[in-house]
DNA sequence: AACTTCGGTCAACTATGTTGACTCGGCTGT
DNA sequence: ACAGCCGAGTCAACATAGTTGACCGAAGTT
């Protein structure tokens, strides 16, 4: 609105009320006027400093989980630690994974799904594991994570929702316990 | 644009077209009016037919899936023959699950995906497994079965793609096996 | 024959992303 | 110091979207 902007204060501004409005409405239901008034700036504005609504969307839409968890853990409770890190999600995550999911319609959208399940769920996982297979058994290991996420999140299973966390995290991770540290053959 | 419409045959047409272009572009990149054209007719008819296009989405998007390969299996090979299911569908089907995963910001259609989930996964599952916590193992295995879907196809895990559907089969449907029918221990 | 009904057409409304013309204040080069 | 430029902001307008309401014309009913 003042003509003092600094650029960077106003592209601040709307940077962070896109991240709050994608994160909690998601791409489609999110209006350029809508986080212009939130800045409390110009729709031409948004698009002046990020040249797309999709474009603002990628710039803020970054889902990034602290590995550092799974890697102080011994490797036969990696699974189990990955589930508890899973479920122990917070909002901002959760918001993020759900935008990227239901906005995935759109091709860059899409990628930086893809880009975002190697480095956040495949990627950790292979660098703890061996063998010749590791990167099948990280990827099979990755499915079942996402599996978790989109059933809780996506697809709402209300009966796993209610689910004792205690239970979830001892089942499942024993699950993927299963394709990291395969026992026998 | 005959006036001569049976209105059965135009609300047909306007469904078929719909259903073709929702499963090949999403319920985003869809409008109303290629509806129209596609089906030869104007979109104001789309609307008199159907109320609106989310509803016409729901009328549309069903996904079932023939189990009956499911009963005929004996109990220690439902896992395999799932997954075997599963990656077996055919592009009809895939564009129906994206098409509900992606538009499921909308709450009408992000509660079909949950229905769907129960139905397609959930049910047949836990219609085939006994035990005290049948519910949850097959909500669990249910999630694994949903993984598999979402990173096919959602996120696109491109080495999985690559991966020789026999080995696939052999190892994810292991992993399933190991929820509907635990060894103990 | 007049009226009603029903399928269809058309124009318009609102909302959305995006663009371009314009304003205005401060800084720069001379 | 002043003319000119530049960068930030404002505003109106465009194209496209879903949706609505007024109208039209044929066909059946009374």
């Amino acid at each position: 609105m003042l003509q003092t902007g600094s650029a960077a204060t106003t592209r601040e501004a709307i940077h962070s009320a896109a991240t709050r409005l994608f994160q909690q409405r998601g791409f489609a239901r999110t209006t350029v006027r809508q986080i212009a008034a939130e800045a409390d700036t110009d729709p031409a504005l948004v698009i002046r400093h990020f040249k797309s609504k999709e474009l603002l969307f990628l710039e803020t839409m970054h889902l990034t989980i602290d590995d550092e968890p799974l890697l102080d853990v011994p490797l036969e409770r990696l699974g189990e630690r990955l589930v508890e890190l899973l479920v122990g999600l917070d909002g901002s995550a959760r918001g993020i994974f759900l935008a990227l999911v239901r906005g995935s319609n759109e091709p860059q959208i899409q990628e930086r799904l893809q880009a975002t399940h190697e480095q956040v769920l495949v990627r950790p996982l292979r660098g703890r594991i061996s063998g010749p297979d590791s990167d099948v058994r990280a990827r099979l290991a990755a499915a079942l994570a996402a599996g978790l996420l989109h059933t809780l999140w996506v697809a709402r299973d209300e009966a796993l929702l209610r689910t004792d966390r205690a239970e979830l995290i001892s089942r499942y991770g024993a699950l993927l316990q299963a394709v990291l540290t395969p026992t026998d053959t």
